[in-house]
DNA sequence: CAACTCCGGGAAATCGATTTACGCTGACTG
DNA sequence: CAGTCAGCGTAAATCGATTTCCCGGAGTTG
């Protein structure tokens, strides 16, 4: 019969590694969870046989079984920038780690999608979520979560919680430190832009930036440009803002993409870094090393991130249950050319120039 | 009893609706999958139950017994760059669209966890597999995949296969057009840098950028860098090109983090682009478009390939067995500021420069 | 009216594991 | 020497669906 099944080219199941081995299935599967009680002679003919077929454990049956699935969820806002790439890599390494399953889907920055996907893992009965919302920990995602009584951890876009752990990157104390380094370098009049909806970041990054400036600088100014949650809004938004007042001496970007928007508003006006103008970005990557001007950015602890969401989901998966934990994970600023003194005398650099290619192909 | 196992807090299972609706598991099961010979009458009671009872299939049950899983399976090198965070994206939403999970884990560039990916896939018996190998079609994963006789689809750094579908970018065509906008522009001393391990997409991307180089300037000079398969080697390997030979008047990188180490060696040096060099990278990325210079770039057609590949995944899946098919899909090249006529006369900029931040904290 | 289709629905087998409950064997004990 | 107990295995239940029969009744036909 089994033999039969193989001809078939079906994968062994444990049924045919006991037959194989003259033991039963039961045996069989606690031979394979390592079970003590076993003889080890019987062991080892499990073993010969699980070799000899090539069997692994269908995961799906072992799972519909078993109480607590061997399968943890995360769902982030997007993969495709390497904060959240670098995110999504570090989480299934630590699941695989302990021997899960990392089921990972994007909420495409949506928050309907990200209910969808929530809904998802909970049909999957994963053992934990990581749910890195797309605007702050009062989504609907999240009271899902709650009223379906999973187990999850917030990361990122989140202050706290009072149902589950959080993890975040320290964005209070990073943009203090933004604030001193600005305001050391002789900068007293600044333009900080931002997406507006992820409430708690942007308070976080905003008010640490605010509170240090006002604190070193007392009457320095600080311009605040705040779209809703797109992107082109907020190009629009900076567009008008620096269309209609004084160009300011430094700009601090609380988001990768409001970086991008402004070095693209920069170069569209011409203005060159650092000498027009100084610039630093909350969020790291790559390029920003290897361009001229390198641009200055605050760096996410990813990895202590990632292990500290890892950490507290599996402590809720194995049944800890204090009061949630709301964890800060320090920054490190990382200055480089995109910032100097403020520029004296009049700007450098032509009028307004479009960014078009110089040719496409 | 249906109602204590909820009062237990359980999820509703196909047997709680059943006997809310006073019908049996099979019917319920029946109308969920939409078939006919259920009256009306019947359909409806389900219907109800299943809204009263908030009732969703648990997936990993219904896949055990079916003979096909909906699930497929996607492994990246990488998860950190726009190029795989894109198509992971992409394949989750097409995957999604015909009611399949995606299950997406990432091989970091190493053969040998491609291999356990793999397994770990077959483990889950996916109904199939899009693989993105790390070096070509003929790595050990592929052997698996073929040995288990499993369907799959070979995507990006693959030529063709004589049992794989393969989807890829015409490498060939677009470094051709590379060629012919440089040669264009005056240049005649190209320097080319890629890794080698990736022999068929590197060979396709040299190869049609030399024979149309030499065919449209015939005598033209072309070095060439090639790392075997790590980041720092090539780096090494092009500084010490750099500090060995005359200097080229154009840069093509044949990947994304060939062209940031360009970049950076050129800052070290401080030899500005298009100025001193012109740089053309395969692979596009955001900020491509906002720095000074801007960086010309491959633009690779991620959807397109993602919707090919997920289309012959299908296909395949449905039974289709013509023979493979290897697929190339047009890539765009943009043309931006890094790109100028070749420099004459001695090179500007200073000597040697640390890329060191400023300062850090 | 008997025989024959349909038709709708349910009992039961099945997918491939885990886990529980129990039975057998042999050694130890008083 | 009967009684207990520990050690090992296995049969059977279980997880939550799908799918394959098969059955009973309604409708048709000769």
């Amino acid at each position: 019969m089994a033999a039969q099944r193989r001809a078939e080219n079906r994968r062994p199941s444990i049924h045919d590694v006991a037959s194989r081995a003259g033991l039963s299935a039961a045996t069989v599967s606690k031979v394979m969870q390592g079970v003590a009680s076993v003889r080890p002679e019987n062991a080892r003919r499990v073993f010969d046989a699980v070799q000899l077929l090539g069997y692994r454990a269908d995961p799906l049956a072992s799972d519909l079984r078993r109480a607590k699935r061997r399968i943890v969820g995360a769902i982030l806002p997007e993969f495709e920038s390497e904060f959240f790439g670098c995110l999504v890599t570090e989480l299934e390494r630590l699941a695989e780690e302990r021997g899960y399953a990392l089921i990972a889907a994007s909420s495409r920055e949506s928050e309907a999608r990200e209910r969808d996907m929530l809904a998802r893992m909970h049909d999957w009965r994963v053992a934990g979520v990581v749910l890195a919302p797309v605007r702050n920990e009062r989504g609907p995602a999240v009271e899902l979560m709650k009223s379906h009584g999973m187990t999850g951890v917030l990361i990122d876009r989140v202050a706290s919680d009072e149902v589950f752990d959080t993890v975040s990157a320290d964005s209070f104390s990073a943009s203090a430190e933004v604030a001193r380094v600005l305001v050391g370098a002789g900068h007293r009049h600044f333009l900080v832009i931002g997406l507006g909806e992820q409430a708690a970041t942007v308070q976080a990054r905003l008010e640490g930036f605010r509170r240090e400036a006002e604190r070193l600088a007392p009457g320095c100014r600080i311009d605040v440009v705040l779209s809703e949650s797109e992107v082109e809004p907020l190009r629009a938004a900076l567009r008008r803002h620096l269309d209609t007042h004084e160009r300011p001496t430094a700009v601090y970007s609380l988001f990768l993409k409001g970086t991008l928007v402004a070095l693209s508003e920069f170069r569209r006006r011409g203005w060159h870094c650092p000498d027009d103008v100084s610039l630093v970005g909350f969020d790291d990557a790559e390029w920003m090393q290897v361009t001229w001007p390198a641009v200055a950015a605050v760096v996410q602890p990813v990895r202590a991130m990632a292990e500290e969401a890892m950490a507290a989901l599996f402590n809720r998966i194995e049944g800890e249950d204090g009061a949630p934990v709301a964890r800060l994970e320090p920054c490190k600023v990382m200055m480089r050319e995109s910032v100097g003194p403020p520029s004296r005398g009049p700007h450098r650099g032509g009028g307004d120039r479009q960014d078009a290619p110089l040719a496409e192909h």
